[in-house]
RNA sequence: GGUGAGAUACUCAAGUGGCCAACGAGGGCAGACUGUAAAUCUGCUGCGCAAGCUUCGAAGGUUCGAAUCCUUCUCUCACCA
């Protein structure tokens, strides 16, 4: 068995960990688990830490648990929220779970023929058999208001600082949480709760819950919550949230998130998001201090995540856009590719679909950026004329610019863009 | 149910009859610099080439003129019951 904890605390991982655990956990095979919030269709970057911790739990010989809140997301969770969630509709739930579902196999061994296979399970399953009368009785009267209203997740919300105020169902979220901890102990035998450091007193609701119920001993563990030097917050961009699915956000622009991270960031990052040991992290970290500009520790990262998330052959086309597009590449460049080697680079690049004829008459700059949806309006893109910004092929253009069939690549498409990082296709048909 | 406060652009927030397309801050975008960074500096951030047009919770009204005054409505929050 290997020392699952102290694997976490090396890696800056660690943030709280109940007593006895440790020793718990090197003497005995242990199922434990975590849960996953179904609120999108797709896991995003944020559910990667706990993705990973299933990984090293799974790999120190323990069996991991991938709970999917199927019932729990219907209630929400107050942790960490300054105000009331919206609730989700029975139908997008589904959505959402069987999405969520899907991703967690990609990381997770959940061949049953394994010692020690992952599992899956959704709490809606067994909640959704529960009436309010047995919640009330079985649960409800196991933990007191005063214990409930102690966790901070609830003190801040009852702060007259607090502008909003807490609704009952919010409040009761750490029943629920605290009965499928329960639940998977009585049926699966699961000792252990895992979570981010937010999640601390819904786990202990948890133990708390089984110690009375039960009469039983369970534990918990909860990892750091990822922060950015800068104070942003991790896994957003402008455009959004940074998922783990292709179709939402693209490998390449996954693989340019882990590019784009601070030095400092980056070598907390290696440590939490690959797998490499210690010895290659340090050397590498070395390697980094010596020649920051090379960013060897920003590109190691893209490239273990960006495998782990989506293949090698993903991360190779992220590799090949990346120096197309960021490295000294002209329009004759350009104009040697064929297609297929085109669309490779630039998948995920947002494209629209332009009439032939519309080229051959000649296409005015302001009209190729405002008219196909790549810039909002006329004069948002007359503002970026005028700051110098807008290229044709990766050239810059001024306004009396004219797009016409010379400009197409592989007879077909136009590559617009914005700054240094923002592009946009247009494709003839 | 009662009382009070409030709703302004992506967010926070100023503005209480003309000087308001709306102070300021944050965010975002771009340019320079650089490592596709950080920091810094500069510019932009409703639509329109322009004349001008449409915006300040919604609908009406008063006025030469309204984000600002009046009426009704919708919603939010706090306190009390």
């Amino acid at each position: 068995m290997m020392n699952f904890v102290e694997e976490l605390r090396w890696r800056g991982m660690l943030h709280d960990v109940m007593p006895e655990t440790e020793e718990y956990l090197l003497k005995n095979k242990t199922t434990g688990y975590i849960g996953f919030d179904p609120t999108a269709d797709s896991l995003h970057i944020g559910s990667l830490v706990p993705i990973i911790l299933l990984m090293h739990f799974q790999q120190a010989g323990h069996n991991p648990i991938a709970l999917v809140g199927g019932a729990t997301g219907m209630v929400g969770d107050p942790s960490g929220k300054s105000e009331e969630r919206n609730l989700l509709d029975e139908e997008t739930l589904a959505k959402n779970v069987a999405g969520v579902k899907g991703q967690l196999a990609r990381f997770l061994n959940f061949d049953s023929t394994s010692e020690n296979a992952a599992q899956l399970v959704n709490n809606y399953d067994w909640m959704k058999e529960i009436s309010l009368i047995e919640f009330v009785r079985d649960v409800g009267k196991h933990i007191t208001v005063n214990y409930m209203m102690a966790k901070d997740s609830v003190k801040k919300r009852l702060d007259s600082e607090s502008q909003t105020g807490m609704s009952f169902t919010e409040f009761t979220y750490q029943l629920f949480q605290g009965y499928d901890f329960y639940h998977l102990y009585k049926e699966k035998d699961c000792k252990l709760q895992m979570g981010g450091s937010d999640q601390w007193g819904n786990i202990t609701t948890g133990t708390e819950l089984i110690r009375r119920k039960a009469q039983g001993k369970a534990y918990a563990l909860t990892c750091k919550l990822i922060t950015k030097a800068d104070g942003s917050k991790f896994g957003k961009t402008a455009g959004g949230n940074v998922w783990l699915d292709a179709n939402r956000t693209s490998p390449y622009k996954y693989y340019q998130y882990w590019l784009n991270c601070s030095d400092e960031d980056a070598e907390n990052y290696i440590k939490i998001f690959t797998f490499l040991d210690k010895q290659t992290i340090e050397t590498l970290i070395a390697e980094h201090k010596k020649t920051p500009h090379l960013r060897i520790l920003q590109k190691k990262i893209g490239e273990e995540v960006t495998v782990m998330t989506h293949g090698n052959e993903a991360y190779e086309n992220a590799i090949k856009a990346s120096n197309i597009l960021f490295g000294n590449s002209t329009a004759d460049d350009l104009k040697t590719l064929d297609e297929q080697t085109f669309l490779d680079v630039f998948e995920g690049v947002p494209q629209a679909e332009i009439e032939r004829s519309a080229i051959e008459k000649s296409l005015g700059i302001v009209a190729a950026f405002a008219d196909y949806g790549f810039l909002k309006s006329n004069g948002e893109v007359r503002r970026a004329l005028s700051e110098n910004s807008i290229s044709v092929n990766k050239e810059k253009v001024t306004e009396d610019f004219v797009i016409t069939k010379n400009d197409l690549i592989a007879d077909k498409f136009v590559l617009l863009q914005r700054g240094k990082k923002s592009y946009f296709l247009l494709k003839v048909v």
